[in-house]
DNA sequence: TCAGGATGTGAATTAGTGCTCACATTATTA
DNA sequence: TAATAATGTGAGCACTAATTCACATCCTGA
């Protein structure tokens, strides 16, 4: 029950051009209506084809999930990159909180689905493995970023740190997704706010002067 | 499609014990599998009946959550009662936020299937209704007593602060009950001490005056 | 005691959804 | 052009789970 390669890779361009609007149409679906509701007749329907055609591709719907996911990683770890500077980490973890919520909006502002699939949990095989690691794409180059900022943290406090960092974002957009503009920027704002004091409370111990970071400790 | 009455009342102790043993038998699953794979016949099962006598008094399947919620609800309001009194919000916010969550945790630890409900949502109909009940009889006497103890804060941003205090308490309890006793522990007290600094950054400014408060802080 | 209401039962009904398959159509290649 | 491979289709199968219903059994009041 896995996403092994016993169906058909795509080798016209007719086929091509299908399965982009397979996955386009599941990623409608997981915006409209999220993941519970997503049915494999609704995607083909989306998508003006059949059924067959999706299975024709993708050994069953976690698949077709699994790969709209791959695509929304892809995009989150170019902005990423871009974005969590070691720079940035130095300067003070609120700022970094404020570049990171503010990234995932906007990405969740600009792509149909990443809202649904970020927020929520709970899908089953790859799709969930995917959706796992899309998680790991945000908490790993931040966690690598606050280790060297601030060495003086220990690894399990980082960690720990670092789930209630993704715990808390992942609620409180998923909440102000279903609220009005205004509230949802008020929602985002006491997400920075908090999710500072907290960072700030672990990491701003030793004074961001020298750019020499110096051993771990602990 | 909701709770109405449409269903016989029992009347008779024997199916008076049986509807007690199907509201067990309805916690002890959502305890063990979770709303989702909640099922009519495992109830039915569990309490040692058949499905139709579920359906002699209840008219579905979420009515005999909602009652098992509202069990919960009169639970959790006795424990409020007693513990949220003005005098400990006056205290501190921090010791609000510490007693709040340490009620939740040992309600959760004593109550089967309360955590999967506090923690979880989008069950439908009349279940929902009272999931969100459970959820106002926590923020209601908690704003109030945050109203009295700190006038100058004004009612939209408390709202804001108790939104986000009850999202996070959400996530956060219900990420902890997947890991390990110590662990929970630590995710227990990251949420304290996250919430104790952001809502005191929002309500510490009147200084306590009449009532004699220790303050043993860190 | 016994009639009628209350309760108990579980096979059958209903309904939604993932997925398969036999067949149709289109593209590629020789 | 014709054979072969690739692709497209959607009715129907398989499975699950909620709910109903006709019938059996138990209880209570007169």
């Amino acid at each position: 029950m896995m996403d092994n390669t016993k169906r058909r890779r795509p080798r016209q361009k007719r086929s091509q051009r299908r399965v982009a609007s397979i996955l386009d149409a599941a990623a409608e679906l997981l915006e409209e209506v999220g993941y519970r509701a997503l049915t494999t007749n609704a995607i083909a329907a989306k998508a003006g084809t059949s059924i067959g055609s999706i299975y024709q591709f993708f050994p069953n719907k976690n698949a077709v999930v699994a790969e709209v996911v791959r695509g929304f990683r892809n995009q989150l770890d170019l902005i990423l990159d871009q974005v969590l500077t070691v720079d940035l980490a130095r300067q003070s973890v609120t700022r970094l909180v404020d570049v990171l919520v503010d990234s995932l909006e906007g990405l969740a502002a600009a792509t149909p689905g990443f809202g649904s699939i970020f927020t929520g949990s709970k899908f089953g095989g790859s799709a969930e493995e995917q959706a796992l690691e899309l998680e790991k794409d945000i908490i790993e180059p931040l966690s690598d970023l606050l280790a060297q900022a601030y060495p003086n943290v220990s690894d399990e406090q980082r960690r720990l740190c670092m789930l209630v960092v993704t715990e808390t974002t992942k609620v409180l957009m998923s909440r102000a997704a279903v609220e009005d503009r205004e509230t949802q920027r008020k929602i985002r704002q006491e997400l920075k706010r908090m999710l500072g004091l907290y960072l700030a409370s672990h990491f701003e111990a030793p004074r961001r002067r020298g750019t020499r970071s110096r051993k771990s400790k602990k």
